[in-house]
DNA sequence: GCCAACGTTGGC
DNA sequence: GCCAACGTTGGC
């Protein structure tokens, strides 16, 4: 099993709405970046755990944690026209774009916010941290994982 | 294949 | 709103 850490603007779509959708489930759509896709597409699999990261806000920073549903599957939204994550160049019959199903698994206790992951040597390894990373999708390894989880 | 221009991300 | 960093596009 393997973890991950997945951004998402909390005006656009925060711990919050996952919570407020049926199920608690959504797929994770709109990832338009071939490095994050070739994640989805490649090394996402059912059970796996992410935490959900609340990036562009007040306190950019760990909420939450987050189950994946199933493997990678092609990013239907990518083929409806006028939406907003509608994209020409994938098609069904050669999907560009991939998206995982997510479901809420619990809040932290607090956010674990930016500032603070920052100032842990344990952690300077992580994509997140690497200056000027703008990957929505990045892997945790299971220490990083687990020393977050003790800051908690 | 190079690289300038442009658009986006995201912290501050 | 600013701006650094990065990815993508497209002319050549």
């Amino acid at each position: 099993m393997r973890h991950w850490l997945m951004k998402s603007e909390p005006s656009t779509f925060g711990l919050e709405h996952l919570k407020a959708s049926p199920n608690r489930s959504t797929l994770w759509d709109g990832v338009r970046n071939y490095q994050a896709r070739n994640m989805l597409r490649d090394d996402f699999k059912r059970g796996d755990l992410a935490f959900f990261y609340h990036s562009s806000c007040a306190e950019p920073g760990v909420v939450g944690i987050i189950q994946i549903l199933c493997a990678g599957y092609p990013d239907p939204t990518a083929f409806i026209r006028n939406h907003p994550h509608h994209d020409p160049k994938s098609s069904r019959a050669a999907p560009r774009w991939y998206t995982v199903d997510v479901k809420f698994k619990r809040e932290l206790k607090r956010i674990i916010g930016l500032a603070e992951l920052q100032n842990h040597a344990a952690l300077a390894a992580m994509p997140l941290l690497r200056r000027g990373n703008r990957l929505s999708i990045t892997p945790v390894s299971a220490a990083e994982w687990d020393y977050i989880l003790s800051l908690e």
